[in-house]
DNA sequence: TACTATACGGAACGATGGTTCCGTTTGTCA
DNA sequence: TGACAAACGGAACCATCGTTCCGTATAGTA
């Protein structure tokens, strides 16, 4: 409720089917604003002025507000663009290879993706506004996929059987905090490898290390 | 910069020094004030409007900003005073029991404290913003007395020795996630498990049950 | 009880940001 | 090339929020 949309039906239902005959030029604009916003949205998170991602793209608000009724909207569309992919690689992941493998690697590629992409963090981490993404469709097929690498990873002993699919979203949700000063990209990695560990039965395995982060702290030297 | 606050001076340095005269209604309302912003801040974060503060302690705006010249300011009062009594007990951790233990137990008082009271979070969280208390004083503070639980439980052999107390703090960081869809208290509370067996040496807890999910998903009973 | 410094309330201000409106421009087609 | 629907730009609108200002009320005191 809080971005004051109103329910205004718009001539074209512009979100969605494709180009219904587009002039050229609008054509060309809504591609300049998705690259834009991508752009934009990609550091800055959702919290991007519509009025930058209209200055980037080289085009005036309400071009934008024609190819998207909302700003919600054209953060949905760019979510499900970046989210479609990572449904597809979760899939092919989950039919390949060692199970256990499988599902640490594409944990690992699917944090990387939140970090790379902070609209999509911003997504998971902010289910609670109106926005409403977190938990539709792709997300919803995401989600699925991930627990088919989970448990067949599970089935093949090498994660703890105890741990759930919502154990691990929590995980990943919290793992997607961009903030520099707390997770920058070393830092991610560390954590991302420290959360592995705690799932995988047994495992152990050698932090990645972060710059000049080597010696542990005074150790005794026994 | 982005709250747009002045540099004008108050009279008075209300954030401080105790109470150097007030007159007993301005003492009265500035305890309603502080009750009021602890109350909206717990669950709300550092986002409630100034206006609902004021509104539920019964005081005009005005009132509020005499007591505190900026919202950052009542924030931060209300951060210091949380964080104190966690400093404290970190520290007496530090010199009783189990090494191990105490580090466990502590982490699990932290994330506790930052559930029930999301301003806490919200600082930690977005240390990016410029009201920049995530890292004063008391926080400083904090980091140390943690820091000193966690060497210690390393010099006894509990706890990893490549963890780091800034793995420590971004593990912490992101179990501050507030949002219910992803971080109830249960499903916060088998996160902080998990973690902690992240960094023990070969442990590996029970997991808290969530509420009635039991069965391991289809195992092959073996 | 009258006086005054202190404190109060809340309207008003300014900045930000999403959304709409409408006069103007431009691609397309004949 | 002329005509017109499609699309454009961006000023204007509205809501939110932090902060300030100032006329009014009142606690403390003589």
């Amino acid at each position: 409720m809080s971005t004051g949309m109103t329910g205004r039906e718009q001539p074209e239902a512009a979100t969605e089917n494709a180009e219904r005959h587009l002039r050229a030029d609008a054509q060309r604009n809504r591609e300049r604003i998705l690259e834009a916003a991508t752009t934009l949205m990609a550091t800055h998170g959702i919290d991007v002025p519509i009025d930058e991602i209209a200055q980037l793209a080289q085009v005036g608000v309400g071009t934008v507000y024609r190819n998207f009724p909302t700003k919600g909207a054209l953060f949905e569309a760019l979510l499900k663009a970046r989210l479609q992919p990572l449904v597809v690689a979760a899939r092919s992941a989950a039919g390949s290879g060692d199970p256990g493998d499988a599902f640490v690697t594409f944990v690992r590629k699917l944090t990387d993706e939140f970090a790379d992409f902070k609209a999509l963090a911003d997504a998971m981490a902010a289910a609670g506004i109106d926005l409403s993404i977190a938990k539709h469709e792709i997300s919803g097929e995401l989600i699925a996929a991930v627990s088919e690498l989970l448990e067949r990873a599970q089935r093949a002993g090498r994660i703890r059987p105890d741990v759930t699919i919502s154990d691990v979203s929590a995980m990943m949700a919290g793992l997607s905090h961009t903030d520099p000063s707390f997770m920058d990209p070393p830092q991610r990695q560390r954590c991302v490898a420290l959360v592995c560990d705690s799932l995988l039965v047994g495992a152990r395995s050698v932090l990645p290390r972060k710059k000049f982060a080597a010696a542990p702290p005074a150790p005794s030297r026994s």
